[in-house]
DNA sequence: TTGCTTGTAATGTGTTATATTACAAGTGCA
DNA sequence: TGCACTTGTAATATAACACATTACAAGCAA
């Protein structure tokens, strides 16, 4: 199981914006860049604008950023681009049996901790901002990378 | 995305295994009482022999815990039943274009913050037992549900 | 008007999770 | 010894999902 590639595609596009902000930057560039599907890369920048975290134009093309970079978190990106479902981060299996005395409990003791573990996973996303990856990214670009 | 549900018949598996102690636990009882079937249930209960954590006797039939419930924490069965592949918890799309700056960049500046990410949620599992769980549905049972 | 763009629907394709069938091999008991 | 039951595992089926692709409507600017 992985957290779907929509999630690092946005993280790549918002910083190939930033790195191209006095240039025109449309769904065509960020495909070619990240090596995905025009279309993904439309239906993934077009979550984000729903979340208020970039603009586009339609017509005269193009995305921007719609508010600062260290004002994006990855957990903004991760809720916007829905990487996790409402059913939560685990898959818990269907249909415990209801005659059974654990099969009938095992759901609810387990589900605090489970969410427990999901909530501190987000908890660690909404700390890092795509202003530092960004920052990494031009740092690597200046030292000839 | 959804991290598999062996995880959680993991859990009620060993749960079955312990409120069950007495009697002979076989993977056709597990079955029925985490509704899965059989054979996926072996599979599992056979990854946490691999992990040290169950023993099994082939032909006698039965498992039983090789450990005590608070020796065994969330991040043992996770590890285990292989949630989370070497890859990652998060899939990065595959090929970032390396004629483009931020393409060829992004990935390694990215990563460190993925793993961060994973690590906090790995870590969170240690922290949490077997144990905990048990004695929930040990309660509840008791509360007369 | 032409060309480029975003937005989105519809469909194809490959991958993965779980279910299912089948059977070898081990154990204990009649 | 033979039978019933079990674990272990391979092979295959099926369903769900992620990403790619084709297609096209609608918006904007030269």
């Amino acid at each position: 199981m992985q957290i779907t590639s929509r999630f690092t595609i946005a993280i790549h596009s918002i910083a190939l914006i930033e790195c191209n902000k006095d240039m025109k930057v449309t769904s065509n560039i960020i495909a070619g860049s990240t090596n995905v599907n025009p279309v993904i890369v439309r239906g993934v920048l077009s979550q984000l604008k729903e979340a208020g975290i970039v603009h586009s134009r339609q017509g005269a093309g193009g995305f921007t950023l719609a508010r600062p970079l260290d004002q994006i978190t990855f957990y903004d990106i991760y809720k916007a681009v829905d990487s996790v479902k409402d059913e939560g981060l685990f898959h818990f299996h269907e249909h415990p049996n209801p005659d059974c005395p654990v099969g009938r409990n095992i759901h609810a003791a387990a589900d605090s901790r489970l969410r427990q573990v999901q909530t501190t996973m987000e908890n660690e996303m909404k700390e890092i901002k795509l202003s530092d990856v960004v920052s990494d990214v031009q740092k690597s670009i200046k030292e000839g990378n």
